[in-house]
RNA sequence: GGGAGUAUAGCCAAGUGGUAAGGCACAGGUCUGCAAAACCUUUAUUCCCCGGUUCAAAUCCGGGUACUCCCUCCA
């Protein structure tokens, strides 16, 4: 079968076919650098990092590009607040998302393109659309005329006259048409700007999209990304900038992400329920919120609260679990006997069929957590050895290593000597029958987070 | 007004024509000195409601109901 992608510009699953043969092209919207990022903008940088991750495993070469949206309105009023320049805040705002994402799992684009770098691209893709007539200038702004280009609404599936009806916002004076969106917006005084043939300015939002992913990636690539919400009408202005110009498709698949809402009320700025991935991060490993993120589908709206972080975490920890008990055997195992191969290939055929149905890592991780069943059952039985544990190792590894989790538990540090010898004292009264002692031990060391476990391998132990 | 989406067990969540995955929680059992971990078993005659199509529907069609999002900056 292959890849399957739902196309929203088609609203169905279409097989993914490159453009240029084992090759995957993708740019996805990042974020407006003014603040650090919340869950909300967890969810695209994981959902998209899954995606290039799955790609790469299935042997594409992938250029993956991300903008960082260094110049807009917000940028302005933050750098006023803080008595800093614009460019100070985007420096300081994108050191903050790469320490977030990083944490998060997420591999680094290959490309970050800024805004204010790309400002001659800008004016040059602004001007060609002058010169063919998509584009028109109106005192010291530029703007795009919507029905200069008929197929407009066609990813959000909207018709020009019934978006017309819809239009909430004031008109504006110096636009031809309520729709007509800004390609170039003057400079206000004490602005930041940019000179141009149009006066001081600087680019309106949609147009960096458009100029940045042409630059990096051509004139059509495959896939574009970003969250539901920038469909319209983020991705509607990029798709008419782009086509207007090139005449060719911008990109071949378009793909959306659902929200995420907060104890079942959308994230906003008047209910202040904003969740910063930075603070969360100190009260949740961020391992738990990416495997939150990835137990339901992509497109779906998702709901964070506490009690279902509880439940992602002891989900992992199930997971997490299992290996460290492959790990505990491996030392002790002696069978040379190896019959696991065959199911693991099953695993894995399974995995990718999962991965395949438009990445549904739900469906992912319910072959990776069938897996630690499969495990588990090996390990009671009678005939294990090295080499086994060492194919459920390694399926363990190569899921986790497309979903971006970390499975493998944390290298234990060693235990202090204290510890170390009470845990010699509780052996010791186990051999000699001396179980209100090894209680007593077990219970103490409980208290420090030491979760004590006495197996037929011997005595282990790991932290709460 | 226009567009999009969601409704599956106590909770989360896949499945989109062939007779309900997986996880969390709970209960019983096995193992254990007792635990923990693990394994086994039980847990939705049924997938928001009402009609229809079909040998067969959670899945398709029609009509409702509820909730969410977009059309304004937003992941």
């Amino acid at each position: 079968m292959g890849i399957q992608i739902y196309n929203t510009l088609t609203r169905k699953k279409e097989p993914f076919v490159p453009l240029h043969s084992g090759t995957v092209s993708m740019y996805v919207c990042g974020p407006t650098v003014y603040n650090y990022i919340h869950i909300g903008n967890a969810r695209p940088a994981i959902f998209f990092d899954v995606v290039r991750r799955y790609f790469e495993y299935r042997g594409y070469e992938v250029t993956f590009i991300q903008n960082f949206t260094d110049v807009d309105d917000k940028l302005i009023r933050k750098a006023e607040e803080l008595g800093v320049t614009v460019l100070e805040v985007a420096d300081r705002f994108i050191r903050a998302f790469e320490e977030d994402t990083q944490a998060l799992g997420v591999k680094e684009a290959h490309v970050h393109p800024r805004v204010s770098n790309h400002i001659e691209e800008i004016i040059d893709f602004i001007q060609k659309l002058i010169n063919k007539g998509y584009a028109y200038e109106s005192s010291g702004d530029v703007y795009f005329r919507t029905e200069k280009f008929p197929e407009y609404g066609k990813l959000s599936h909207q018709n020009i006259e019934e978006l017309q009806a819809g239009v909430r916002i004031a008109v504006n004076e110096q636009k031809d048409n309520p729709l007509d969106f800004a390609l170039w917006k003057s400079a206000k005084p004490g602005e930041i700007y940019w000179e141009s043939p149009w006066g001081k300015g600087r680019p309106g939002w949609h147009i960096e999209c458009s100029a940045m992913s042409m630059k990096y990636l051509g004139e059509s690539f495959d896939i574009h990304g970003g969250g539901h919400d920038l469909m319209f009408p983020h991705h509607e202005n990029e798709i008419a900038q782009s086509e207007a110009l090139t005449g060719h498709p911008m990109a071949k698949y378009w793909m959306h992400n659902g929200y995420i809402n907060i104890d079942n009320e959308k994230m906003s700025k008047s209910l202040g329920n904003f969740v910063l991935v930075k603070d969360i991060r100190e009260k949740i490993a961020p391992q738990v919120l990416r495997f939150f993120m990835l137990s339901a589908h992509y497109r779906h709206p998702i709901n964070f609260s506490e009690d279902l972080i509880e439940q992602a975490k002891n989900g992992l920890e199930r997971i997490q679990t299992a290996i460290s008990n492959l790990r505990h055997r491996q030392v002790a195992a002696t069978s040379e006997v190896n019959e696991e191969n065959e199911k693991q290939e099953i695993y894995r055929k399974k995995f990718i069929e999962a991965m395949d149905n438009d990445f549904n890592t739900a469906d992912a991780l319910a072959i990776v957590f069938e897996w630690v069943r499969e495990s588990n059952q090996y390990l009671l039985g009678e005939k294990v050895s090295n080499q086994g544990v060492q194919v459920y190792l390694d399926l363990f590894e190569e899921m986790g290593s497309v979903l971006g989790l970390q499975l493998e538990p944390a290298e234990e540090e060693l235990l202090d000597q204290e510890i170390e010898a009470l845990i010699q004292e509780r052996t010791e009264a186990r051999k000699q029958r001396n179980f209100q002692r090894a209680d007593e031990i077990r219970d103490l060391l409980m208290e420090k987070g030491i979760i004590l476990e006495d197996t037929p391998q011997g005595i282990r132990w790991r932290r709460k």
